[in-house]
DNA sequence: AAGACGAAAGTGGTTGA
DNA sequence: TCAACAACTTTCGTCTT
């Protein structure tokens, strides 16, 4: 009976439905990671939090046994925050100076400790890669869940010695693509190489070679995902970004999207609901955003209207 | 004058011998 | 390793709104 108020955790995604409008329109915007619906632009967060433990506890000594602390296990940090120091003050736990003998003691501890830690180059690589990351995806405003995939596959990728003989940075940059592409965050290999630290031909060779020997699913770039960023770049209407996104899933149903830019995709589908809806664009203004020309457009945009019978008669 | 169109030649990446 | 290839880009003259 106490424990009816208790909170649920809620996901909004796609299927739920608009606590503004009350219609199932939202679209995920994972580049400023929101949800917005795209009937009224209500903005909502990822998920409502659940401050409460996942457990209940009916009597005190259920409530101690269940009780956990510290913080949480992260793959991003070197050590995955779990290492423990010893303190360089030579004093006890209650403030007292140590005896000489004792100070020794410590002092050897201390020693070893510390070389354990660095000790493998297994442990000093990751030391340097993990700051790297975190730099690099800093820079690239990627979500914590995001970064943590990264991690894992430069630890996966460490662990079958493809690091050895590339870039520790080629490698942590790859990964950090990866872990975009399998979140489904719209990030081009472009982006990741400005601010990274190699060339754009190491990290697209690194990608190749995790792609091949990590046993990961990367699924590919897709325009479908592109579309939140595009359309609030162009500050299309909701209505107009529905119909972009229908016209993307039955051109993806007709298989007219295999081996072509997403980008060239995305784009065409924009501006043909622009054109659709009255909400227009010009091709030069959708290339800018989309990242490919006025003549990949205009390709893509007549194929999908030729092969999907789209007929852009507004006036009627 | 801006936007759209399409032809032609050039570029970088993938694939298969 | 090389050639063939598809997709995409650049450039440019022409047509349309």
């Amino acid at each position: 009976m106490a424990n009816l108020a208790r909170t649920k955790r809620v996901r909004i995604n796609k299927t739920e439905v608009c606590m503004g409008c009350g219609e199932s329109v939202f679209t995920n915007d994972y580049t400023r990671g929101e949800n917005i619906c795209t009937s009224c632009g209500l903005v909502a967060s990822d998920r409502i939090a659940d401050r409460g433990p996942e457990w209940r506890a009916f009597t005190a000594e259920e409530r101690d046994a269940k009780a956990r602390t510290g913080a949480p296990m992260r793959l991003s940090i070197a050590d995955k925050g779990l290492s423990t120091t010893i303190d360089w003050r030579n004093k006890d736990a209650s403030g007292r100076a140590l005896t000489t003998n004792t100070r020794a003691a410590i002092y050897r501890m201390r020693k070893w400790h510390i070389r354990s830690r660095v000790h493998s180059s297994h442990h000093r690589n990751l030391g340097f890669a993990m700051s790297e990351m975190e730099r690099l995806s800093s820079q690239l405003g990627i979500p914590r869940d995001a970064r943590e995939t990264a991690a894992l596959i430069y630890r996966k990728a460490l662990t079958k010695r493809l690091v050895r003989g590339r870039s520790i940075d080629s490698v942590v940059a790859a990964s950090v693509y990866l872990a975009c592409r399998i979140h489904r965050i719209p990030r081009r290999l472009d982006e990741i190489v400005t601010e990274a630290k190699t060339n754009r031909k190491q990290i697209s060779q690194a990608v190749r070679l995790v792609i091949s020997k990590v046993n990961i699913y990367v699924p590919l770039a897709s325009a479908k995902d592109l579309i939140p960023r595009l359309s609030s770049d162009l500050r299309l209407e909701g209505r107009t970004v529905r119909k972009a996104t229908e016209i993307i899933k039955r051109a993806k149903d007709e298989r007219i999207t295999i081996g072509k830019d997403p980008g060239g995709i995305a784009g065409a589908a924009l501006y043909i609901a622009g054109i659709l809806e009255a909400d227009r664009r010009t091709q030069r203004e959708i290339a800018k955003v989309s990242h490919v020309t006025e003549v990949t457009i205009r390709n893509r945009y007549k194929e999908l209207v030729r092969s999907l019978g789209i007929t852009l008669d507004t006036d009627f």
